[in-house]
RNA sequence: GGGAGAGUGGUGGAAUUGGUAUACACGACGGACUUAAAAUCCGUUGCCGUAAGGCUUGAGGGUUCGAGUCCCUCCUCUCCCACCA
């Protein structure tokens, strides 16, 4: 018996793929499938992780050029970042030799994987050649006033040396490194990421995502509808402006609470509370994050203001408290304690009026937080919430007080970083001209390479003097560049426009290409990046379909977030855990198409799991089994028609399962259905059931749906059964609806709904009912003697049901 | 605290519109081959019961001829957000 030797067999077809260019993308395309995965850090090692994002993705490539599609399935590398900066410092590197090495290594283990990657179309975000695009895309940001510099708190960690976006903060923690973020006051570039907020909600609707990361997306953005309402300030010309999305309970507005970062705090504050105001502030600022959020108990200090309600005309007192946020809505609330859980909390603590506009709950105990009918409230009396807040809005808006106002929790995309490894943002600082963009033409800013670090880490460009000192586009004088780069998530943006032609020059993408293959059909990746790099790259396919270079304005129609391996012990992988798994180590010894099979098989894709060796050798099993099934010779021993019949249909079972299952991402159990079928053929063929000839095609014909699974062992099975062009440019085979259908029904019977027994009806019959009933009856035969059926119910094709007494 | 999702054998997991629950695989047990082991192959395997039979999809209730699937209450777990006014 000849073994299936995976090292050998692979080792072949890769040369052979390629020498015959058999995944070239095609030109001329008329059924278009652009298959995207997120491309990949050049961390330096693949590792198991990346082979669950990218095989079954090949696997869902190949099907569909199976099925007559032009597939784009391209790959490269998000290739700047920190990791590499790191291993400079610590090491003593160069950052972008470690990252062209990491990339010739992984892209060695990348082609292991039997994908159908088009070498030609590849990419990387540190080649001057791509991120010379990305600062154009700066350019025309900043042109369009949604590249802007701002003075504010930012976040701040102090391990990785450089700002964070809000979206890379987690818990109060860098999401990178862990570190407790710092606030610190600086002056930082952002991208207006809210400019765009009311269509990132609303186009959601259009694209095929998940509702999980489309609920998040939603909820990160947090549009909210309320009002304005500017509060008179008692002996004072200062209005305080509040935002609230309940106005319905102005009427029991009992005090006011600005945030302590509030700019009218140290206007306002009386000479005698200003001690202990300042206090309060000092103690505040000196809080991190954590720090803030651990704070369960209100905290606050009176500043010895009064607001007046315009309502009731009452003078509320003015507050500082930390648990209004100087960053959301206007820094500033109205409190109403009877009616918010937050307010009543602080009203009781330090003894504030509790006024009840609202019917219903009971005070005493907790605020009343649901809507319903007003009460207390003058001429709104009651009038249910709804209405009211419309009536109410309208009223403050005829006295000129407030009007009605959107709310976004988004906060614009902080994109500078204070590191050396990425994007050089393209702005030239100059005395006389301030803020001056490098011009389109002298593009790109190049990165300086070969750069060394000392042990702290500070940026190279810092000091690197042929960099910094540049003449001023406008007037010549001696000027600085800008020494940060862009956050990493910038150079992914965009890079799914640069794949389908990515040698183009005279633009970041080409138009006639991107018009061919865009947008992206399916898109997979993890679901970490719901409200990271998914939510940038939405934002820039709006802003360049704003400024009319796309014409969609949603990049990704379908997205598949697939699952985590974790450990063999069920915990996700890590080196100090040490239940990593490396790939390689199954890959040369089981080969590819093992471990591509292994990760469909386990289960759901988009769950995930714990990589587990003893099932892993099961999958193995079923490869061995489906080479020595079609490798070993057949012979008829004793042909049966009806066998014959059996394994045709199961057969065309077996392509519907398959065709069906893998658009809908369920390859474990397309695969199952494999199995089953390669069990029941397997058992014909030793008892040699069924005609060489009909055996014949019957292999042939599974090895084509294997193809997309075990890229390598169908196309060594399909050469062994003579033929000559690649199995992977094949039809897909079609499944014969007639062929599908069973001739011959199981129909069950019930009492009252219990199982009791079953007979087989041919197919033709099997639709009419009396006559169904009339065979259930007979089978039954005295089971039924001296029971009263009260009813019958028969489904056709599929049950006899006696309803007894 | 808010939002989303999920609970099925010893394990990963299958189950068209409500219509044979536990497909496929792992593990376990028994057997064949072997001096022996590995590999391979064959059988058994939801639970209780010798059997007939009964029970079974987190718990309880409901709708229905019939519920893993639909509705209500509760419990548990996972993920996301979290003082967002």
């Amino acid at each position: 018996m000849n073994k299936y030797d995976p090292v050998k067999t692979e080792a072949k077809w890769t040369k052979i793929w390629h020498q015959t260019n058999l995944n070239k993308t095609p030109e001329e395309v008329k059924d278009k499938f652009y298959n995207l995965v997120m491309f990949p850090y050049p961390s330096g090692n693949l590792h198991i992780g990346h082979w669950y994002n990218f095989a079954p993705a090949d696997t869902l490539g190949r099907f569909s050029k199976m099925h007559g599609k032009d597939v784009l399935e391209p790959f490269g590398y998000d290739s700047f970042g920190l990791p590499a900066e790191n291993a400079a410092i610590e090491r003593g590197l160069m950052a972008d030799k470690w990252t062209d090495q990491n990339i010739a290594d992984m892209t060695k283990q990348m082609n292991k994987i039997g994908a159908m990657y088009d070498w030609d179309k590849t990419l990387k975000t540190s080649d001057p050649n791509y991120y010379k695009w990305t600062q154009w895309m700066f350019l025309k940001l900043f042109q369009d006033k949604k590249a802007y510099q701002k003075d504010g708190l930012v976040n701040w960690c102090p391990n990785d040396k450089t700002v964070l976006a809000n979206e890379q903060v987690v818990n109060g923690e860098c999401d990178r490194c862990g570190s407790a973020v710092e606030r610190k006051n600086l002056k930082q570039w952002y991208f207006k990421t809210t400019a765009f907020a009311d269509a990132l909600i609303d186009d959601l609707d259009s694209i095929d995502w998940s509702d999980k990361i489309k609920e998040m997306q939603r909820n990160w953005i947090g549009r909210s509808v309320g009002a304005h309402i500017n509060f008179a300030i008692d002996g004072s010309n200062e209005k305080l402006q509040v935002y609230t999305t309940r106005p319905d309970t102005i009427y029991g507005v009992t005090f006011m609470v600005v945030a302590p970062e509030h700019p009218l705090v140290s206007e306002i504050t009386s000479e005698d509370q200003s001690k202990e105001v300042n206090n309060y502030i000092a103690e505040v600022g000196a809080k991190t994050n954590i720090d803030r959020m651990e704070t369960k108990e209100k905290t606050g200090v009176f500043t010895g203001a009064y607001a007046v309600n315009p309502a009731t005309n009452q003078n509320v007192p003015i507050w500082i408290s930390e648990y209004v946020l100087m960053e959301y809505g206007t820094g500033a609330i109205m409190s109403v304690p009877a009616h918010d859980e937050r307010d009543y909390e602080f009203a009781k603590k330090f003894g504030l009026e509790i006024n009840q506009v609202i019917e219903g709950g009971t005070i005493e105990d907790q605020a009343h937080v649901s809507s319903g009918k007003l009460i207390n409230s003058g001429e709104f009396d009651g009038m249910d919430s709804d209405e009211a807040k419309q009536k109410i809005t309208t009223w403050l808006e005829s006295k000129n007080i407030g009007q009605k106002q959107t709310n976004y929790r988004l906060r614009d995309w902080l994109i500078s970083r204070q590191r050396y490894w990425g994007t050089p943002i393209p702005i030239i600082h100059c005395d006389n001209c301030g803020v001056v963009a490098v011009p389109e033409k002298d593009l790109p800013v190049v990165l300086p390479l070969d750069q060394k670090f000392g042990k702290d880490g500070r940026s190279p460009l810092l000091d690197n003097e042929d960099f910094l000192n540049v003449k001023c586009p406008d007037c010549g004088d001696d000027a600085k560049r800008e020494t940060d780069t862009m956050d990493t998530f910038v150079d992914s943006s965009w890079y799914f426009l640069r794949y389908p032609n990515p040698h183009y020059q005279d633009g970041p993408f080409d138009p006639v290409a991107v018009k061919r293959w865009l947008p992206v059909d399916r898109y997979i990746g993890g679901a970490e990046h719901a409200v990271l790099h998914l939510m940038y790259a939405r934002f820039f396919t709006k802003f360049l379909h704003s400024k009319g270079h796309l014409d969609f304005n949603e990049p990704f129609t379908k997205l598949i977030n697939q699952g985590m391996i974790d450990g063999p012990d069920g915990k996700k992988m890590s080196k100090s855990k040490g239940n990593v798994i490396n790939p390689d180590d199954y890959v040369d010894k089981y080969g590819a198409d093992s471990v591509r099979m292994y990760l469909m098989f386990m289960g759901p894709y988009e769950d995930g799991g714990p990589w587990d060796p003893k099932r892993f050798e099961g999958t193995h099993r079923f490869v061995n089994k489906i080479w020595e099934m079609i490798t070993s010779s057949y012979s008829e021993i004793s042909v049966d028609s009806a066998v014959e019949a059996e394994l045709e249909s199961k057969l065309h079972k077996l392509i519907k399962k398959v065709t069906e299952d893998v658009p809908n991402v369920r390859f474990n159990t397309a695969i199952a259905s494999m199995m089953e079928f390669v069990n029941y053929a397997s058992s014909v063929k030793l008892k040699g059931e069924v005609s060489a000839n009909q055996w014949n095609i019957v292999v042939n014909t599974f090895t084509k749906v294997l193809a997309p699974f075990a890229p390598f062992l169908s196309e060594e099975l399909w050469e062994k059964l003579g033929n000559h062009e690649s199995v992977h440019a094949q039809a897909w085979p079609i499944y014969d609806e007639n062929l599908v259908k069973d001739d011959v029904l199981t129909i069950i019977i019930q009492i009252n709904g219990k199982l009791r027994d079953e007979f087989l009806v041919n197919s033709e019959d099997a639709f009419y009912q009396d006559e169904l009933e009339r065979m259930a009856k007979e089978k039954l035969g005295d089971k039924l003697a001296g029971i009263e059926v009260i009813k019958t119910i028969v489904v056709p094709g599929k049950l006899v049901n006696f309803v007894v007494r």
